[in-house]
DNA sequence: TATGAATGAGAGTTCATTCAT
DNA sequence: AATGAATGAACTCTCATTCAT
């Protein structure tokens, strides 16, 4: 078993193992055992536990950003449809980054200090995609503005995030999501001239 | 120094520190210490650490409802100004109301399996007063709705519930708060005939 | 409630959780809740645990020697009917003095040293009315020894001691005492000339 | 100094303070202390106290065993004088066997739980020894027996059983043994016929 | 490249005892 | 004569990390 296979069975353990525990609850020791690894070969792959935990979040949120990317990047869909398949399909994979959520709501600063860029480079990265669709939007004269489009693209940003909580963190996704495209078309609405 | 004194002392301190650093991290060495109390006197006062941690949380919710209740019974707003007043109240009191929320984001089943309880007792609670302040303005006929009292004030929670994620929990109060105010209006005139 | 009442109470609780739960695990605390005194009275009434089960045992023993001193100046018996029903009762007796086992099996040098004096002083009052028993015997004709009274009685002694093992500290009184006549009748003789 | 140097240093130490202080009053720290360890070092060689005191007393049984096999297949012996022998030397062995005693004695039913199958095994294991002791002496005419080889082993187990008590227990080997020999005798003399 | 034995600081909790009232 | 709040030492156990091999 080469060096990267160790290295990916480790990640992928871990990853399993701080989805379902967290990152406090989740002891170096169990990662080992499960991976089938001896403790000190997390420790010649990884610095220490923060730095095998960020590498888990990263994978995640590369992953966030590459199934985003793809609607983005399709040309199937008009702007509008883009707009609202981006903010659902946001709400999907969201639910399923358990590691890159615990960053954002632990206290814990000791240890995730350092996801505050990992952070800022994930909104800085959604702040262009979005402003990319409602760009692409107005060229084609689909959308027509009132707004900034960096204006509009940050409160559209703030009301998706504003619905991870109720969706992601709360364990509400069934209780509300009956409610979702109601509202998806209520602030589609409020927020441009168009309709 | 009375009981009651030595009590509200350990409380006290257990809320600042869990405010600063969460429940795992928080060490009832550190408590009793900073309060100048022996370890043995917290579990003379509390069974536990999870006691102490339920006692402070629900200092706060207490704390959080009586805020709230006096606009609810503050006759000097009209049911349209309550329901804003509320909402934007309720935003500030949350800022602060660090434990509460570590009990929502917390993956510790473990401890916090008893939260349930509280966090049933205030949504239980809260709708109650936004259903209150819905009623009031349908009798005085400030409010004419295409929705029942109750489905209404559901949706109303849900999207305050929504706002704690970019408000609270990411700090960007004083970044996005300057769209509340347009937000607030664009969710009300979507969700009432009356406009 | 008088002061007499109050250490009765203590002392009667104790004994029901030394019995219960032995020296180590039943706490000063638990006895102060169940007999509804606060734990400072059972400082006051008391120098500590430790006196606090000193009492306990020593009305244990005294409850045992009076039970068996009804045998020893009991009429209607010979000496060998004295004997055996002194050994049986003995078991009897012995099956529910569970604080003084304690004493006896513990290790805890440092708690129970002070025990020491009540074996003594229970092993020398049984060796007096042992020894009576059998003085009365000879006496009265009925036993004749080719022992000395005193290494009979010390035989007696060793063998009902034995006894208390499997009787009392295994738990073994159903399964054994099937045995215990034959056995008796058997000691008493390979003890005596007479048979 | 390989693991299982440390390991055996550890249960060395532990056997030392457990037979000395008993289970309750000796901690892991102090055996740490000893055995020059760090306390982290019993945990990775053995779950908890329990575990390791498991360990001592298997030790201990262990020796037990291979001392009392090595009279039950000694050829230098006939089978009366190997039963003689045999209950002898157990006498001898539980004088030091300190640890197996506590898990006899100790009402501790929470740790101890565990040592029901030590014991049993144990129980079992002799009563093979001593029927075979019996069985032998039938099948070479030493012995005629107007009890089954059972019943006959059982009585016999119960008396040596019964024995531990005043010698073990109460500490009166150097007391009660000169009247072992004739306490011998006497039992062997009303167990079987052939005298 | 990988191992796993060893570490030690620190965690939550228990409890006999003290003492001001 | 009685209280109960307060103490602090001692306990078992956890776990991220180190290091010789």
């Amino acid at each position: 078993m080469g060096i990267e296979e160790t290295r990916e069975k480790i990640v992928s353990v871990a990853d399993r193992l701080f989805r379902r525990f967290g990152f406090q609850k989740t002891s170096m020791d169990e990662i080992a055992r499960i991976a089938r690894k001896a403790k000190g070969s997390l420790y010649y792959h990884f610095s220490g536990k923060e730095e095998l935990f960020r590498e888990v979040v990263q994978n995640e949120v590369n992953g966030m950003k590459s199934k985003l990317l793809v609607i983005v990047n399709n040309s199937d869909y008009n702007s509008g449809g883009k707009l609202k398949t981006y903010m659902q399909t946001r709400m999907d994979v969201l639910q399923h980054a358990t590691n890159y959520h615990e960053t954002i709501q632990s206290d814990d600063h000791d240890h995730f200090e350092f996801m505050k860029d990992i952070r800022k480079d994930l909104d800085d990265w959604e702040r262009v995609q979005i402003c990319s669709i409602i760009r692409e939007g107005v060229e084609t004269g689909e959308f027509e503005l009132d707004l900034s489009v960096e204006v509009l693209s940050d409160i559209i940003i703030m009301i998706v995030k504003g619905l991870e909580g109720p969706f992601y963190l709360q364990g509400r996704y069934t209780e509300y999501s009956p409610y979702f495209d109601g509202l998806a078309k209520i602030l589609m609405k409020g927020l441009s001239k168009m309709y």
